[in-house]
Parts: structure tokens; sequence; C-alpha cells
RNA sequence: GGGCGUAUGGCUCAGUUGGUUAGAGCGCUAUCCUCACACGAUAGAGGUCGAUGGUUCGAGUCCAUCUACGCCCACCA
């Protein structure tokens, strides 16, 4: 007999099954509550990683669990093949930038270039076993997708949400486009504190301390905090700023951090947040010199277009040359930079498009409040960011592959032109309105900017849904049942997709929220490719085979960071080999057996104990199921299986298996060992889907008739079966033969050793009595005392 | 600075509404090649539950304070 289960070729063939059978397609027509998931859809990078798969397990458990249980499971797949992060793949891939080729010849390349990347790319979720549809997967960037969010877009700008303004914006002058607030991170960099001289009218001099001297042309005031006793009297002068030699007032705000440098504060448009504020707040002049470019612009004179680092050099020698720099110091200080490109953000002004949505801050609270949240306290964040939001969204970038922002503008008189939506997708670029402008204009500016890839994202249930063809079912679907993500994008993901089904539909977008977290090295800390610490799954699934590797994914709770454990990974391979050679061993005993119900009524006590048991498990695994405590569940069905049943059970029954004294014992055997062992088999399926199929198929096909181990239903706790009061006569037994394994360990004897006579402690002589030939059958002992 | 979370044997984690000797797996030690499995079995050693104080007849489990770590947000002149 095989002793080694072969995981390598049985997972390739049962991959192959799954597909070749469809048997994750959606099936419209199935009766049964739906189970609809918004799936996450992964961002077209090079390869997936080892946080992909455990996240991507974790909804696959739920999916497969749900299934199980009967109901139609709605759980499609998509990539996200959208904005700056495919363009840097397609850059690297062809060794191309999009400058080198331009716009045009960008977008076809990009287009091609996926084609060729996708199948590979969804090739590794298939393989950790995703029960998607992945008969029906779609792209962000595809035609019909591209209709969805520009048609959502136009039905925002007819309510009035969408808007275009001149205004400062963040903005990242290596990618070229503005961003939005969550695009931003914080980055700890060492700079230069640089203590500057500046005269006041009245002839005397201040003290101001900055790192970013090259704004000094844009400096528009001066701050310090009213109660700064130093400077009460600076309060309303009038400063000249050096080199530049513009006059700024000096205002007091509370803002002004007193320990901070000299404690008076220059403010620059822009240099930072709180520039932004104050030019607002105290509706100061706008003075920009730097481009879009990171340059600095006719304002600065003779620095004119010199990159902001250089031209900050630069100007700190003409200070030094004029005697202005008091003092410098190194500090470390944290700047936002753009996560895409680790590139400082600057604010400039900028023609953009917003999404308003800033004054429905509580109504977002709202609907967060209604939202399950899987686990509760992620909610926080989410109330939190809603609670911190300061500007509209911006969903214009300046990019090239994307989808296009529908809107044409008048040559004439400037007006918006929208597309009907008949005519959608549209890219203004490549085409016209297909009416003339009411000025009676028919020339028009086409808009050049696409839409923020969030913009589309946060349209996922309404793309998800646009799969189904079926209208009365798509209402059946949304809101979907279940919105599973990573915590790190609850700001951005769930937060967008939240309040665009707000904004459309004034809904939940989802009844369930399932937050995972990430996945960090065997040190506990964050893997990052730079670090070199990154675990490539391709590699481990290799090593270890699929189901291990679920296995140890299944063992992260919701919201828990875990770290990568390579022994849990090995003990996955153990389980999912245990599994195959319980199976193979209590199968044996199966070969001349038909399953009869009838056969339940000849059940020994073993018997209705393992079954009562396997109803414990059942109930047990179901309670955690149900509110997602996966890792709870399968601990479960880990216990029960290994020692309920294989250590003890199996243990026990072997002596009826192999010399029955009758055919009925016999076959109490055999309908136990079949019934427990489909329902072992089915409890693990949502986690190891590749051992429980091989087994399922090799056997219980056949009599179960169902095409695959998932598709059947879960075990169900059936009354006939269950028998709670043989439970506690049974553990009498099971601590007799602990006891005596425990003697025969100590005294170094083999378990199989005879032994002429044995005294056990026991609770209950009177209720063990009935056990005694059993046990002394399977300890091989003579003679029991009981003490 | 604001918020959230986590701290239980060497490691990874359970411990539900506070209640008798704190659990599991891995690792470790010893024994057993027991006719499914040595990727196995049996047994054993090993924690007083981050710190301090409190509530209570009784606290890992509630409260307060503190410490360490992680994350989110703000600041970042």
């Amino acid at each position: 007999m095989q002793k080694q289960y072969d995981f390598k070729k049985q997972e390739l063939k049962w991959r192959k099954f799954w597909e070749k059978e469809s048997l994750y397609k959606f099936n419209p027509k199935k009766s049964g509550k739906i189970f609809s998931i918004d799936t996450d859809p992964p961002t077209l990078s090079g390869k997936m990683h080892i946080g992909h798969v455990s996240s991507y397990t974790h909804e696959d458990i739920i999916a497969r669990y749900h299934r199980m249980k009967g109901e139609n499971v709605y759980f499609p797949f998509g990539v996200d093949c959208n904005g700056l992060p495919t363009e840097r793949l397609v850059e690297s891939i062809n060794k191309i930038t999009l400058f080198e080729i331009g716009r045009k010849k960008f977008i076809q390349l990009c287009q091609g270039t996926i084609k060729k990347v996708l199948p590979d790319f969804i090739a590794g979720w298939k393989r950790v076993g995703m029960s998607c549809d992945f008969s029906n997967v779609y792209s962000t960037i595809s035609q019909e997708v591209q209709k969805i969010s520009q048609e959502y877009f136009l039905e925002l700008f007819e309510q009035n949400r969408v808007y275009e303004k001149e205004s400062p914006t963040l903005f990242c002058p290596f990618c070229q486009t503005a961003i939005a607030q969550a695009e931003m991170e914080d980055k700890e960099k060492q700079t230069i504190f640089n203590d500057i001289e500046f005269k006041l009218e009245d002839g005397n001099k201040i003290i101001i301390a900055t790192t970013r001297p090259e704004l000094l042309a844009s400096c528009v005031a001066i701050f310090v905090h009213p109660k700064d006793a130093r400077y009460k009297n600076l309060i309303g002068k009038t400063a000249i700023v050096p080199i530049f030699g513009q006059k700024v007032k000096i205002f007091s705000d509370e803002n002004v951090d007193k320990e901070k440098g000299t404690g008076i504060v220059m403010c620059c448009t822009f240099g930072d947040t709180t520039d932004l504020d104050w030019y607002f707040k105290y509706n100061l002049p706008l003075r920009v010199s730097i481009t879009k470019q990171g340059k600095l612009n006719d304002l600065a004179g003779e620095f004119k277009g010199l990159p902001i680092k250089v031209a900050r050099k630069m100007i700190i020698e003409r200070l030094k040359e004029k005697g202005l720099i008091k003092s410098q110091k190194n500090i470390n200080h944290s700047v936002n930079i753009h996560e895409r490109c680790g590139t400082e953000v600057e604010i400039i002004p900028t023609r953009q498009w917003f999404i308003k949505y800033l004054d429905l801050k509580e109504q977002f609270l709202k609907q967060s409040d209604k939202l399950n949240w899987y686990p509760k306290y992620m909610k926080i964040r989410l109330d939190n960011w809603i609670r911190g939001l300061r500007w509209d969204w911006c969903v214009s970038r300046q990019r090239y592959f994307g989808i296009p922002i529908p809107v044409w503008y008048c040559k004439k008189c400037s007006k918006i032109i929208l597309p009907s939506i008949k005519d959608l997708p549209v890219d203004p670029l490549h085409s016209k309105p297909s009416k003339k402008c009411s000025c009676g204009s028919n020339e028009f500016i086409p808009e050049t900017d696409v839409l923020d890839t969030w913009a589309t994202s946060s349209l996922s249930p309404q793309i998800a849904l646009s799969l189904v063809k079926d209208k009365k079912i798509r209402q059946k679907i949304f809101p979907t049942s279940l919105r599973p993500q990573a915590h790190d994008i609850i700001n951005f993901w769930l937060f967008y997709t939240l309040s665009r089904s707000y904004l459309h539909f004034k809904k939940l977008p989802w009844k369930d929220v399932f937050i995972s977290g990430h996945v960090l090295d065997s040190k506990g800390e964050k893997m990052s490719k730079s670090k070199g610490n990154a675990v490539d799954p391709e590699a481990i699934l290799e090593k270890y085979g699929t189901d291990a590797v679920r296995y140890w994914a299944s063992q992260a709770g919701m919201g828990d960071d875990f770290r990568f454990n390579e022994e849990e990974i090995q003990q996955g391979k153990r389980t999912a080999t245990k599994i195959w050679n319980a199976s193979q061993f209590a199968l044996m005993h199966l070969k001349n057996y038909s399953y009869k119900k009838t056969d339940g009524k000849l059940l020994e006590d073993e018997d209705k104990w393992i079954f009562t048991k396997l109803n414990q498990t059942i109930k047990e695994y179901t309670d955690r199921m149900d509110k997602y405590e996966y890792p709870r569940a399968k601990e479960i069905i880990d216990s029960f299986f290994w020692k309920d049943f294989c250590d003890n059970y199996l243990e026990i029954i072997k002596s009826r298996a192999y010399e029955p004294e009758n055919k009925n014992t016999l076959k109490a055997v055999q309908f136990t060992i079949y019934k427990v062992v489909l329902a072992i088999l089915k409890l693990y399926a949502p986690f190891m889907p590749f051992v429980t199929e091989e087994v399922y198929q090799g056997y219980f096909q056949k009599t179960e008739k169902t095409k695959s181990i998932h598709l059947t239903l879960l075990p169900v706790i059936e009354k006939e079966l269950n028998f709670p009061k043989i439970v506690p006569d049974f553990e009498l037994v099971i601590d007799a033969i602990s006891q005596i394994r425990k003697y025969k360990s100590e005294n170094r004897l083999s378990m199989k050793a005879e032994l002429e006579s044995v005294s056990i402690k026991t609770k209950d002589k009177q209720r063990i009595k009935k056990y005694l030939p059993l046990i002394s059958k399977l300890m091989s002992v003579k003679e029991i005392k009981l003490v």
C-alpha cells in the first residue's frame, strides 16, 4: 500500500477536474439562499505573494463552507488592471517608458501585455484552490467595466456630486498626477533644519527655522503662537522675506508649536497641509513657486527651473553668502510620500475632478454602524478615518492607462459636454459628442485625465453583479453577503465602496465585512522585497502542497497579522497525510460493504460514543464557522479526527473489524466508519479541498453520487445517532486505557505486551464493569482489578 | 499627540458570560518498527498567565495605572 500521499499529482488532477466540470460556476437557477461575495480583485502585478495566499484562503474557506451548507454561493473573480501599477508593470516587462512611445501606443501595449500575463497571474489563485467562478473573470479595464464606471460617474454628475475645480491638490511630481489622501504614506527622512534670519520693516530681525528654504519665494505669511510671550510684540508687524523680498504679515495661530524651531514659522503656498489650512483660514495670497514637474518656476527668479532639492541647496548657499543662515542642524522628520513611488508629495493648485462627499460624514458613520464587522474593532478604524476626512475625493489622475473621464469641453463656450449613456464607454480623446454644443459649436476639447483606480474598484459589487445576466438574481446578490479584505485598505477600498454605495443607492454594499491580517515573516516583521524576507509562495506550495499551506493560513483569525511558520505548514502536510492514511485504513474494511441506513440500529457502545462525539464536533464546528471563526473550527475537527477517531475509535474497533464475532457487529463498525469518515472529510473539505476530494472520489463518490465532495452538504446531527448518555461512561473507558498505556510506557513495554493483571483507578466501578472485556482485549491484559 | 490591538510554558496560539489541580500543537526527553500511518504511537518534563495596585469568598478572565511591541490617524514649519 502507498504510504505517502502524493499531493502533487492529486492537486493537479483535481484542479483540472474542477475546471473541466465547471464545479464552481455560478448557477443562477440553483435553489437556496444566495451567499454572495464581493471578492477583492488583486492588483495585477507580476506574481501573487504569500499574503495573497493567506487572505484568499480565508475567503475561500468561508465560500466553501457556505456552499456545503447548501447555499448558492456567488464567488466571482476579477483582476484590477487599472492605473499606475499596471503602467509600471507594463514598463518593466517591455523595458520601455511611456514617454518614449507616446500615449496611444502605450495604451495598446498595456492592453496587449495584460492579455499576455493575465492567465498566468490568475493561475496562482487557481493553484491555492480558490473556488471562484473562473469561467467569468472580470478585468477593471475591460470595456464592460469602463461602461459601468463611466455610467456611475455620469450619475454622480447629475446629482451634482461631481465637480471640477482648480484647487490645491496633493500631487506627485514623479508620477505627474494628483493623488488622494489615502495614497499618502509617511516616511522618516533626514533633513536640515535651517535657522534663517528675516528682517522686519521696523529694522528688527527674527529667526525662522525651516526645512524647506526653497519655498521662500512662496512665503505669504509668518505665524507665532498667540500665547508665546517672546513674540507677542511681533503680531501684526510686517517682515521681509530674504532673497525674494516680498513683504509678509505676522499672524498668530494656535497651531504653532512654541517648542519647535524658534517658535516662529513661515507659511508658504504650499509647504504642507498646515499651510493649506492657514491659506484658507486667513485668506492668504497665493504664491506658487513650484511646478507640477517638481521644479521652481518664474517666481523663483534666478532659481527658476531647478528641481526642488537642487534649489534647496542653492538657496541655502545663497543665504549663507548673505550671512542669513544663523545655524543648521540635522533632524529626522517624517514627510508625506506617494505610496506607489516614494516621491515626496507636493501640494500644487491644479484643475481636478472631485466627488463631493465631505458633507456626508455623518451618513457614512451611520452606514458603518449598520455594517456587521468581523472583527468588531475594525469598525473604529473606518470611523476615525471618516471623521478625519479633510478633502473631497479627488478622482482625476493625470495618467494614461485608466478609465477616461467621459467629458468634453466646448471649444467656444467651455461648457462641459457629457456623452449619452448608450454611447458608453467613451474615450473623449478618440471620439466626439453625438450632438453639437448648445452654443452651436461643433468643436470640442477632450478631457485627458483618467479616473482614479478606486473610483472604479469602489464599484466592485456592481461590477461583480454585471456578470450575472438575470435581473432578479442580481437583486438577490446585492447587497452582497460578504466583503472580505485586509485591514490595510479599510480607508481606501472599504470606505470608497461604502461611500459609492451610499451615493448611488443609499444602501450598504454588503451585510458582513470580514477583515484579514497580514503575513509577517517568522520574526514577526513585515515582509518586503527590499528586506529580502519575503517568502515565495510558489516554492512553498511546491514543497508542501496547497492543502498544507491552506492549513497554515487557516490558523490566522480575523484581523490578526500572523507569522509565516514553516512548522505549521509541515503540520498541515502531516494532517493531509493522516487524513489520507486513516481513510485508506478505514475504507479497507468497507470492501464488501454496501451502506444501509438500518445498520445504524446495530451500533455498539463505542460506535454510539464516536457518533455522539461527532455530533458535538459538528455543532461546535458550525457555530464557529458561522461567525467566521475558522481557526477554531479547524482545531475542533483536528481534535476529533486525530484524537477521538484515530487514536481511540479506530484502535478500539480493530479487533471487531479484523475478527468480528458476528455479521452484525461488523456491519455496525462498517456503518460507523462509512458515516464518520465521510463526515470528517466533509468538515475538512473547506480547509483541505484536495486530499478530501481524493478520498471522496476514491470511494464515496460511487455511493453518494454527488460529483464532488465540494458540492455535497455538510454532515448534520442525526437524532437517532446521538447518545449523550454514553459519553461519560466512555470517558471512564478512555481513562482506563490511558492508565494501562501509561503503565506500559513507564515500564518500557510495547503496547501489545501481554499483562497478567493490572489495577486501575476509576470513578465508577459499576459503570465501567461492562467494558472490562473490551479494555482487556484492546490492551492485552488478562485481568483488570478496579481500585 | 489621538485611537485600536496584542502581551499565557522554548515557539505558534486556545482559554466563551470571573469558580475546583491554566489547555492544544510544534519543539524537547524517554519508550515502542502495536498487522493504516515513524509525516506514526504512548508517556513525560516544562507556564502562575507583561508589571503594579484594586474589586471579589474567588481573576489569566473585571477596573485603574504603567511597560513593551504592532497597526491606523494626526503632526511633521
